[in-house]
DNA sequence: ACAGTTTTCGAACAGTGTTGGAAAACGTTG
DNA sequence: CAACGTTTTCCAACACTGTTCGAAAACTGT
């Protein structure tokens, strides 16, 4: 079959959820094709543009997963809630692959196509809300950067916990009584994500 | 002189600094040292654990400019100036290094000392400001996530702006009417940072 | 000076992104 | 059908990368 723009964007996305950002490899997206590495230079200038073309993919798959996710919430829905749908599906669909959110930040993001439909929604559920317009774009961009730099974080934390014990532990606690100590509640990511997102648009409403 | 896991470090922070993040190769830490590559094997696990000692230096960096920093600051400033002062020379000992955010990113962040001191610090700074102890752990991850976040994207941002014009500019603006509209005002990076911090400490200030 | 340990070398391995010329496939025209 | 020009693919290379391993060197203590 013909070597496309496409199938070589399909071909890449097969084989970043499968083997992550960092293992991913020119010559193991040919082999999904069965075409030889060379080949994919007539299309693509190089892997960069490759992994920007993937980068907008997720963008945009993580809109229209947002566009249903709005339309699944209930008219009475606050514009807070609907900050948090879009912020929640947006984390979700990144996290779909591993290594999903390096992808996102190692290309520049701005100037993607479905990266900029992202923000221009987040704009309008903002600006619907009656807030002052020249605080809606530093909101939006805080938003995005902030999820980025949640899944982020999230993805490269070894999902075997290393389990600190004994006398490293007791050093830890010494060293940083109030990050180990009783007053900070360990929470799930999920929540913490929620009550971050909840934090922001507190954030947004109170500079009104 | 002799091979040390600390001249390995300061080594691989100078080419660091020169070449980025992307082009850092043992083979160019190994040449500073008059080394050869094998050699940093004996002294280091792999790339890997290099690159976290180098992340963990940045976050000493930031955390000793963010002491003095403080210190600067009249006794009279609020927990909103100590958290913004924190917050940017925190970005600015990121910036320092060509590619430093996608090493605080790459490398798995909370575990290392260095991450750790910036985050009790910040914690301590929430709790003496008197917020609720169950929203500061949440305030301080959502702060530093963000941080790294905004130096991620302002970093990846191409140097030399493409400056979109004629047919193409008028397609954004039709598709994406109030990203390129009047409503939202264009701010310098350093103003959409300290607005997007105070925007923080604003959500942190309505949610107790 | 010898033995033992710590450190460094140097060559190799498997893998990467990328390039350029040759070869095949394709569509169009005579 | 045959010849042509164009588009697309192959294939072999190049210069790298991280990493490993046995041998050589340097250093230490007795």
């Amino acid at each position: 079959m013909k070597l496309t723009k496409e199938r070589i964007v399909n071909a890449g996305m097969a084989v970043f959820a499968e083997v992550g950002y960092q293992n991913l490899s020119m010559r193991q997206v040919a082999d999904r094709l069965d075409a030889h590495a060379g080949s994919l230079y007539y299309h693509v200038r190089g892997k960069d543009e490759l992994l920007a073309l993937m980068a907008d993919r997720v963008c945009r798959q993580a809109y229209d997963a947002g566009t249903a996710t709005l339309a699944a919430l209930p008219p009475a829905a606050t514009w807070q809630d609907r900050i948090e749908a879009q912020a929640t599906t947006l984390r979700l669909s990144i996290k779909q692959h591993p290594g999903g959110a390096q992808l996102l930040a190692e290309s520049p993001g701005i100037l993607s196509p479905g990266s900029l439909s992202l923000m221009e929604r987040l704009l309008r559920t903002l600006l619907d809300a009656g807030l002052p317009a020249d605080h809606c774009g530093i909101a939006a961009d805080t938003l995005l950067s902030h999820v980025t730099g949640f899944v982020l974080q999230e993805q490269n934390q070894p999902t075997t916990a290393p389990a600190v014990t004994g006398e490293r532990y007791a050093e830890l606690c010494e060293q940083f009584p109030l990050l180990m100590g009783p007053l900070i509640p360990r929470l799930s990511q999920d929540e913490k994500f929620t009550r971050s997102i909840r934090l922001l648009c507190a954030g947004f409403a109170a500079l009104s």
